[in-house]
DNA sequence: GTATGCTTTCGGC
DNA sequence: TTACGGCCGAAAGCATAC
């Protein structure tokens, strides 16, 4: 059954919502950055406007390289306002609903769509639909996005990536093949560094050649599931269905410490209000939760683990803590670098909402 | 052998 | 020349149950 399926793309999300709060910012480079309190402009650049990627400005760029990017020039450097982001995030998803068959929201700046109903399976009003989105988003919170429309996802993901910020791309079925053949792996959703450096070893650099790569081939450089993935995908080929996601799976925090440790102490003080902080959203969303962990990333920037999931769900903040101080101790048994940086982490969630007697529990 | 559940790591945004 | 966050979901890896 032929599809219609889009990409939604809020662009430069964060850097934009403070740019409509602050109208006299779109005329500079805006980088919003995650400080980690270390030092003067430790962290790293979370989004910047395309003033400042104009200047080098990217995601993922510690602060100091940005600031020296731009020294001598006028910008704001501004601090992430989570909250905000997220209320303008709800905003903007509640008006596209209505307006598609089924809305996939894939993070705070993005959405996936099937319009195969309310397009008819036509392109062209397809096009329609797409232009009512970008306006209604437009009037109704100020913010210009980007979508691609195509047959399945990873072919919108590609449109949507094509022209932006502002952009609106078609992919026909017929044009797939076309419009994806010379784009770069790395465009392709689940190929990152690890994948497109494998597959440049085989002189492998574009979606075309990937396409003509034999599928055994493939297989003796990544494992079958990918192998197949990157074979139906360069060639415009994917089922994946558009679903409405629930409520997150897990609820984490992390943080830099404020200088590198492995004193226990020292550590679970910096920790308690994250513990905290986890527990107040899960009693906001009226869950308790099975499976707590704790998140350690070493000196060397490596990441370690423990998790610890529980017969019974809990959420109160003594036992939380108590079981938080013993992972922390498991954990700093695992190896003896300093930790940079540590989080908690729950899941496993029971809606607490309409849960009937404690009867359920021992019924067969 | 297959299904299922838990722990840990990986990688996208 | 280096510099370096805070989330999330997916999947790998492993153990156990059937």
């Amino acid at each position: 059954m032929p599809r219609v399926i889009g990409h939604l793309d809020l662009d430069y999300f964060y850097a934009q919502v403070e740019e409509i709060e602050n109208p006299s910012l779109k005329t500079i480079p805006v980088i919003i950055c995650v400080y980690s309190h270390r030092s003067e402009d430790s962290g790293v650049v979370s989004t910047a406007n395309y003033n400042a990627r104009e200047r080098g400005v990217k995601s993922g760029m510690p602060i100091a390289v940005a600031k020296r990017k731009l020294a001598g020039i006028e910008a704001a450097f501004l601090p992430v306002r989570q909250e905000k982001y997220d209320q303008v995030s709800e905003r903007v998803m509640e008006l596209v609903k209505p307006r598609v068959d089924t809305l996939e929201q894939a993070g705070i700046d993005e959405a996936f769509f099937d319009i195969t109903r309310v397009s008819r399976e036509s392109f062209d009003s397809a096009t329609v639909v797409a232009r009512s989105i970008k306006q209604v988003i437009l009037q109704d919170v100020g913010l210009s996005c980007t979508i691609g429309i195509a047959p399945n996802k990873v072919v919108a993901k590609l449109a949507s990536d094509f022209k932006k910020p502002d952009g609106l791309t078609l992919v026909k079925p017929e044009d797939v093949k076309s419009f994806s053949s010379s784009l770069s792996v790395d465009k392709l959703y689940g190929v990152g560094t690890k994948t497109s450096e494998i597959l440049r070893g085989k002189e492998i650099r574009t979606i075309g050649e990937l396409a003509t790569t034999k599928l055994e081939l493939l297989e003796e450089l990544f494992d079958r599931k990918l192998a197949q993935y990157l074979h139906l995908s360069s060639n415009g080929l994917d089922e994946e269905p558009v679903t409405e996601r629930g409520e997150a799976a897990q609820i984490s925090r992390i943080i830099t410490l404020k200088q590198n440790s492995r004193n226990a102490q020292e550590i679970f003080e910096q920790l308690a209000p994250m513990i905290e902080d986890v527990l107040k959203k899960s009693v906001e969303r009226r869950v308790s939760f099975r499976s707590i962990a704790i998140i350690g990333i070493l000196a060397d920037l490596s990441t370690r683990t423990r998790n610890r999931t529980l017969e019974v769900p809990i959420n109160d903040l003594h036992t939380l803590r108590k079981l938080v101080y013993v992972l922390l101790g498991e954990l700093l048994d695992g190896f003896d670098k300093e930790l940079r940086r540590v989080g908690v982490r729950i899941s496993g969630f029971t809606s607490l909402a309409n849960q009937g007697s404690l009867l359920e529990y021992i019924k067969p």
